[in-house]
DNA sequence: AGATTATTTTAGCACAAGCTATATTTTGTA
DNA sequence: TACAAAATATAGCTTGTGCTAAAATAATCT
């Protein structure tokens, strides 16, 4: 449990110093981003794992996934159908699921991306553990020029 | 749009790697924390937000905190609901909200948190605007060890 | 082929976070 | 002090992601 109780002398200050830095406009507009950006960090998670299973298995089965992420098949189901409507996967009942182009273009997006950041977790000197589980939940949340600065900072 | 469409060869195999690396059960364990945290996430950001406000205009104010987010007042109300059931805030029908004890631990991590990631990612080299953008979504993710690596980072 | 097993689908529930529209209460001012 | 404006609350809807239980379909194995 994070929040360790101390160091909490001398913080008024540096609140509104803080506030006052950024633009209540930005600061909205980024919450904006956070809030609905939920659907697509899912998104995300699923193109990569249906491109995982297709490549280990073959083809990507509901019941796979299911156990992969920790769900059950019919949360699976669901959310599948969601990305069909959106354009990422196509499935046909009782078959396995396959990505759009658009679909595939986005795993390998995210697939090299997640591996940058991890490598970069671990060469900044994170243990693997943290780093493979910090790696999944801030991902998501990684622009390209951020991207570009790990890369600088793990080939340099 | 980050996808950039190039860069798809040669992929299966790294893909299979990357997949055999990490147990199935480390993956499922990842997306599980992914999943239910968002709550968490946001008992974050309005925890701080409070806080912020309670600093710069001595109280906080459900329209306030409306404007910031980017959300409606409405929505304001019931998260705060939520988290007064969590024991994060307290409040009266028609008053300002107060964070509990718990409430302002939680707030002061958050922020040492975000403004070290945010000095960490300038001075890896990233733009203001993605710095404070990414800072947002990303500091919810991270742990005490990888923030621990990027105080090493900053610091040294 | 037929029966069993595995998988997928359907139905129906909960909860969190979003919204609009409307009612209520507080606040500020003529 | 009463009235208008501002803020908060309530009612009721949507969407997304969870769940369990039960029905339908596909696969498998004598």
């Amino acid at each position: 449990m994070p929040p360790a109780s101390k160091a909490k002398s001398k913080k008024t200050k540096k609140k509104a110093a803080t506030a006052a830095r950024r633009s209540v406009e930005a600061t909205a507009r980024s919450h904006e981003r956070t809030r609905s950006d939920h659907a697509r960090e899912i998104a995300e998670d699923y193109v990569e794992l249906i491109d995982d299973l297709i490549a280990e298995c073959g083809e990507a089965r509901a019941v796979d996934m299911a156990k992969r992420l920790g769900v059950t098949q019919v949360t699976v189901t669901k959310t599948i159908e969601r990305l069909k409507k959106d354009g990422w996967v196509t499935s046909e009942p009782y078959r396995s699921v396959f990505l759009t182009d658009k679909g595939k273009e986005l795993a390998d997006y995210v697939r090299d991306r997640h591996e940058m950041v991890l490598e970069f977790l671990l060469k900044l000197g994170v243990p693997r553990a943290d780093a493979e589980a910090d790696a999944e939940g801030i991902e998501h949340h990684i622009s390209p020029r951020t991207l570009a600065a790990m890369k600088r900072y793990v080939e340099g």
